[in-house]
DNA sequence: AAAACTCGCAACCGCTAGCTC
DNA sequence: TGAGCTAGCGGTTGCGAGTTT
């Protein structure tokens, strides 16, 4: 089986035996970047032990696309990544290597881990399961808002003139999951590129809200965001997964309801979402997002 | 000051799809 | 066709660092 002594193909009972494991030294990952540097990647086994490693191919590969690969990306997710995260994982689930292909730089071990510490981290601090459609209505309505904020922060001090180039008429602060027209993941609308299939009614439109349940600042249109990021890839244009057809939210039970207001959850305990109390930096507290 | 606890992350494990022979 | 092997994925674990008691 995988995983046990056999794993390893051609490593026999006592070469496993040898083999190290735990943290990486120095001393190995210079060997091991030497090695790639010369002879490329692949063949993983063979190339750990021509590379001179006692470790697995495995254990080499992983090391090797999670931390010494040249364009690995280290430090905190940036709002937008983060953003990217919760909204490719609305979608996709636990796909880290497929959501970590659009975040580049980042692997899906670290997104995996991104996950399992923040996200699921507030899922327990509202007593709700993270899979759950109370969480990710959570996640729409409250989260995701005050990520585009962070995100209209940070790129409203780093380039003002950009921000303020978004003419677009957001006379409300309507917040659609999805553009279908255009190849966004989240954007403020203007009311007239809302369709009847994405629209969400005024009276229950998601908004960004303190914790006061005032409407913050208007947000910037997000196309800008993604489409002149460095990590949003041109090349995911054409996928499936941004020329949506709703179905991001269908998943949610969300886009077949013309008007949210409708939604029941049929909460029994604690109304969390319609009583606005979710929003209270008490049970949604964002500052140790990022 | 130190023990207990929590958190974040690197690394490992088990499984499986796909390829080769 | 099926056995063996490789690469890759997602889940889990272990440990060091930081924080709390």
């Amino acid at each position: 089986m995988r995983g046990t002594k056999n794993m390893n193909g051609s490593c026999n009972e006592e070469e496993f035996d040898q083999l190290k494991r735990g943290p990486w030294t120095l001393e190995e990952d210079n060997l091991l970047i030497r090695y790639i540097t010369c002879h490329g990647e692949g063949r993983w086994n063979s190339l750990a032990k021509s590379a001179g490693l006692k470790r697995t191919g495995k254990s080499c590969r992983l090391r090797w696309l999670n931390y010494l690969k040249p364009d690995t990306k280290r430090g905190n997710l940036t709002p937008q990544e983060q953003l990217l995260i919760l909204e490719l994982h609305s979608k996709w689930g636990n796909r880290w290597s497929k959501i970590a292909q659009h975040l580049p730089g980042r692997t899906d071990n670290e997104i995996k881990n991104y996950w399992r510490t923040r996200v699921q981290k507030q899922a327990r601090h509202l007593k709700i399961d993270c899979s759950s459609k109370r969480f990710v209505e959570a996640l729409q309505r409250f989260w995701m808002p005050r990520l585009l904020e962070k995100v209209e922060q940070t790129s409203s001090s780093s380039s003002a003139s950009t921000a303020s180039t978004s003419t677009m008429e957001t006379d409300q602060n309507k917040l659609i999951p999805y553009s279908q027209s255009e190849q966004t993941l989240f954007a403020v609308s203007s009311p007239t590129k809302l369709t009847n299939q994405g629209s969400l009614n005024s009276n229950s439109s998601i908004r960004a809200s303190d914790s006061s349940g005032k409407i913050l600042p208007q947000l910037p249109e997000m196309p800008q965001l993604y489409g002149n990021s460095a990590f949003y890839d041109s090349s995911v244009q054409n996928n499936d997964c941004y020329n949506v057809d709703i179905g991001g939210f269908d998943m949610m039970g969300l886009s077949q309801q013309d008007d949210m207001s409708s939604l029941n959850f049929q909460m029994t305990d604690t109304d969390w979402i319609s009583s606005g109390d979710m929003a209270a930096d008490t049970y949604w507290n964002m500052d140790g997002l990022w």
